[in-house]
DNA sequence: ATGTCGTTTAACGAAAGTGTTAAACAAATT
DNA sequence: AATTTGTTTAACACTTTCGTTAAACGACAT
């Protein structure tokens, strides 16, 4: 357990089975994504969650299974709520608007998830696709919905408008040290105020795309086929 | 010098002063940007370089030090050509379009540099604020010159703009491995055809923006679907 | 009472990493 | 010929890290 008060040589019962396997997890997710995998030592994590390293490697033998543990934690924390939305039939605009909701809800909660894998991929760049894939998601007919919606006929690439929905939504939470530091004056909560705002601010912006990039010309009107 | 060519004691003249340390820096920007600061040892760097240790800790005499050194000359690689652009005078639109232009050359030129400096920040939040006033960036004058042009007096709020902006420039950057693989099928070329592409396609995105936060939005309606 | 399970203490070996130093050597400078 | 500069080789001391092992201990179950 977690507590070090005076207790030195006071066991508990081990109350839930993987109580201990919850807390190691809570403290490695804390510091490799503060730190990154390299920059984390297997002390460091034990120590955060209160127990030692032989502890720790009863529990994950090595840093890797650890590690490989807290990735896919990481990742399965918003990727099957994405591909639930990405798989949902409805019009191109309701789907856009859902995908964006659930995103920055995801990143609220994780907001170190980004850089997290961002970079923890940069040393392994043909995992990631492989892990998406496991998991279901498939751009491919995100693409197709588009199209099939005109999309891309006459401006913006199916391609495009995704890379652009996806930097809108994960790119601020990637550069939150800065914004907040820069542009929020280190205000925490203005900075989450802010990204609380976009969910309802990104789906008028995307919507404005997704007009340009279906009608020629700017004369916008509901998309429902 | 790098090359190994049954040269084991064959030295060359000086050349030029800091030849060798260019190479060295070369090395450890390299690394560093893939793997970390935590995650590249000095070996590592002296290996790619072709030089040893002892020479290494010659020049640069810790790991901090080159470290810093690297680190820097990410930022100045491009934060000065985007200093010079937010201080020059000229209108929102040919400022914006600027913008996007000297963004996206810069990150073409070292694609790595956003999730390398975003993951070093992450451990270091109040550093990257820090050595970007020293670099002389303000956004306060950016977000002046948009209030000037009557930007977020209805919908959209200047620093979600700048946000905005910066995520559609950066944030490809920055998840390139994903991007490349799960988008572009792992075919770099048509990666960074994109990204070409975006220097034309995006003014005109940021350009709809503009026009919705300034006009008042009734012409092309705001959110909600 | 015995046993099991989660846990701690203590220690070990092996490897890797950092920073330093002394000595030599080759090429260019003087 | 002597000196300087960049460079290598070799070695050293020190620390960190990782993974493992043996032993014991406390709580709980049988």
């Amino acid at each position: 357990m977690p507590d070090r008060e005076a207790m030195t040589h006071l066991k508990k019962p081990p109350e839930n089975k993987t109580e201990t396997e919850k807390t190691i997890i809570a403290s490695a997710e804390k510091l490799f994504y503060l730190r990154g995998k390299a920059g984390t030592s297997m002390q460091d994590i034990a120590d955060d969650a209160g127990i030692n390293r032989t502890l720790l490697n009863y529990y994950f033998r090595t840093k890797d299974q650890l590690f490989e543990a807290v990735f896919r934690n990481a990742l399965s924390s918003f990727v099957p709520s994405l591909v639930e939305v990405m798989r949902s039939d409805q019009s191109l605009d309701a789907y856009v608007h859902q995908l964006i909701e659930t995103v920055i809800t995801a990143m609220l909660e994780k907001p170190q998830i980004p850089s997290f894998v961002l970079h923890e991929l940069s040393s392994n760049p043909q995992r990631m696709p492989q892990i998406m894939r496991e998991m279901g998601v498939d751009p491919g007919y995100a693409i197709e919905k588009m199209h099939g919606e005109g999309v891309g006929e006459v401006f913006l690439e199916p391609r495009q408008l995704i890379i652009n929905l996806l930097s809108l939504c994960v790119f601020p939470f990637a550069a939150r040290p800065v914004i907040v530091e820069i542009l929020y004056g280190g205000d925490q909560e203005a900075y989450v105020a802010a990204m609380e705002e976009r969910k309802i601010l990104l789906p008028a912006l995307v919507g404005q795309f997704i007009g340009m990039s279906k009608k020629q010309g700017n004369e916008q009107q509901p998309p429902t086929p």
